[in-house]
DNA sequence: TTGTAAATGTAGCCAAGGCTACATAGTATA
DNA sequence: TATACTATGTAGCCTTGGCTACATTTACAA
């Protein structure tokens, strides 16, 4: 069943081969460290382009943290580029930012609509859409969209 | 829009009315922080099942985690009641563990078929499944075996 | 039996993502 | 304008899940 070497490793100095059990789990990890940031530059992006401000105390709330962690979150969004913000004033998104929220509201779109597809109950599946998205590889992304334009 | 209290809390007492954006969240944040467990649940089980011993360092290896971070994560296992281990012993589960094991393993295989089924690439299936799994609600699980009976 | 290598365990560090409590800035209103 | 409420920000703490470095067991081979 597992297509490991007996001690799941791929011993070193040979090539690394297909991606081992090790590998699927590490990118499953990274995966979820962005999906907060994801969720972030969305939803600024949303409230920026439907309300014209995204305000901290908002995305707290929409979010269902506390106005520290958003606060604190949104700290690290300027530090890697993704936003900025000055004390007091909004927060708005680099160019980067809505690269990246556009991408991403993109994908929540071909989720939720995969998995109605396949007959998942709507509310369910914008719930689980929100968790399963982060983990949707391109690859999958791409099939999914394939699907829906010959289920159509 | 928002009928929450200002701190997060629906109120007791009042209708529960419909989930909002909030709670969809705070559930992905929830079944993430389960996902680890989950992981290292079906891991053990795994081992014990081929090849009779899931020793910390074949976890970490399989895992692709430090040693470390495995016997601390153990530990953790054993603080929720979901496995047993005696010092320089192996690691074994507890009835909750088999369970929570068996319901891992066979959530894997649906989703992974699922994926399959829809057009993803086996290779991309199984890397995302990993990830997507955890946040695949019974709702959705019951839809994805549903499709696969039809489809087949 | 003794020595050594591998496995296991411990200590202590880090970042992320939560939180509460408290301080300060803005805004709106009496 | 003075005041009070709300939003924003800061400090400091917690847990998880990583890590490296070091200590201790265990198991195996001379």
């Amino acid at each position: 069943m597992f297509e490991l070497a007996a001690d799941g490793l791929p011993k070193r100095g040979e090539l690394p081969a297909e991606p081992t059990q090790a590998d699927r789990f590490g990118k499953a990890r990274t995966a979820q460290s962005t999906a907060v940031m994801e969720d972030y530059v969305e939803l600024i992006s949303d409230l920026i382009g439907s309300g014209g401000e995204a305000r901290p105390t908002d995305i707290a709330r929409r979010l269902g943290v506390s106005h520290p962690t958003a606060i604190k979150t949104i700290a690290r969004l300027k530090r890697e580029g993704l936003a900025v913000a000055k004390p007091y004033r909004g927060v708005f998104l680099t160019e980067a930012g809505e690269h990246l929220a556009d991408r991403v509201r993109a994908r929540h779109r071909v989720v939720v609509d995969l998995l109605v597809a396949v007959g998942v109950p709507r509310d369910a599946a914008e719930q689980d859409a929100e968790g399963i998205e982060h983990h949707v590889s391109d690859a999958t992304l791409a099939a999914f969209a394939d699907y829906l334009r010959r289920d159509r």
